[in-house]
DNA sequence: CGGCGTGTTGATGTATGTCAAGCGGAGTGG
DNA sequence: CCACTCCGCTTGACATACATCAACACGCCG
């Protein structure tokens, strides 16, 4: 996808999606960027592979695009299907590379905007504080996803621990060691397990050595093991 | 919580989140706006309900809050732990209710934002189809929660089907028939289950007479029994 | 002390994962 | 055009992780 043939700023006005997509509206507002050509996939193309500099976003004109992550036992977790009309690559923005990869199910086609342009006008445009909004949404949504589509127990846990644990010390405590506002059903539910599962897991987690329980109190004892936990599926 | 007593403009000079909450900048942004007095919450005190009207959003100041939803047969279903620094009540942003409820589970602080004065900002300042983007990201958070929250593999079949139907809809096709372009595989990843028991639940699902399936190809025949199956949790 | 809410632990049932075999359509090559 | 193969899908048999039900322990508060 490095090679653009031809400018899509024609294209546009065509688009059946022209009154819809992001790179037409953007165009209306800054006619001055380059958006390119549709470019078609065949299936099992990659648009964007994980760890790839981030210089341009998508958005879809047809088709159908899996995107997905890998983590590094090389399990391949699915975070959603997009469908035309999406725009895919946002989900690295304050990095400098794509966090996800992205690949064709179907034949499709996809037109590219740099983002350079884009992040020019939004920093012209939106107040910082509101930009870091919507990112930090972006984020919790994929912390989220990786929780709940753990298909084990402790794995689930050990997730949503460390995730405790993470957003704990970005407030400014330890961050090994804090304490839990809700019961263990309220876990349970948000994690999709019985409250009692809840409870094993945690005296299971004790006694492995990796984190210690006093009530809703937590001490995480071994990150890397915990870690290593939440990495399975 | 209707009556604030008080101003914060003076409290947030001196409130720890000065620097990075969102009330704060707002104001910088726009003096003139009326952010209210941070009010105090006892545990299991709503900050708002679902079906409230929509007029204030939250910044969670200390404390923790739960942000749920309640299907109609009743069932809890957690979608978020929301922590100091974390603007709740969004959600609803274009509708004019709350669609999720906030229920506090420790002893709680938090600031009131009048909703109309971050529209009106909003507008003048951002583009339109930048807000369509970040709202459709918010929506989707809500709707992937809801499929992977489910326990049974039959809700969650069912759940992913009206979910792709309805996307499908949105692209302007029936939205009774359609053709998935994913593998079983894919969708078992997605779901979090074997590929065999997405499978499985298919034929169940066929067998109960609410889909017809050819390969990949969809026919959706009862939506009322399958939109009851994907609300079992 | 007694009652209540919350959490733990045990026994049992069940849904789903796993392994394995077989089916059927799509594409390929003869 | 037919046979062959391959891949995705289905179906079955079995194993297992988790839910469910139930009893009990603990801290909290009156």
């Amino acid at each position: 996808m490095k090679d653009y043939k031809q400018e899509v700023s024609k294209g546009c006005e065509r688009c059946i999606w022209n009154n819809s997509c992001i790179g037409s509206k953007l165009l209306e507002y800054a006619p001055y960027i380059k958006i390119f050509q549709s470019h078609i996939l065949s299936v099992n193309d990659h648009v964007f592979n994980t760890g790839d500099t981030l210089s341009t976003l998508y958005v879809i004109k047809s088709g159908a695009i899996k995107i997905y992550v890998t983590n590094h036992s090389g399990d391949e977790q699915i975070l959603n299907f997009s469908l035309p009309n999406d725009v895919i690559g946002l989900d690295g923005y304050d990095s400098d590379q794509y966090v996800s990869s992205a690949i064709a199910l179907q034949t499709s086609s996809v037109c590219a905007i740099p983002l350079v342009e884009v992040k020019k006008i939004l920093n012209e445009v939106v107040p910082e504080w509101l930009l870091k909004l919507a990112l930090d949404n972006f984020k919790r949504h994929g912390r989220n996803i990786s929780l709940l589509n753990k298909k084990k127990a402790k794995s689930r846990m050990a997730a949503f621990l460390i995730d405790t644990a993470d957003n704990c010390k970005s407030l400014g405590c330890s961050g090994k060691n804090f304490e839990l506002s809700m019961s263990r059903d309220d876990i349970g539910n948000y994690l999709g397990l019985a409250s009692e599962t809840v409870s094993r897991t945690l005296t299971q987690l004790q006694q492995e050595g990796w984190v210690k329980m006093e009530r809703r109190q937590v001490t995480i004892v071994d990150i890397p093991h915990l870690s290593e936990a939440a990495q399975h599926r």
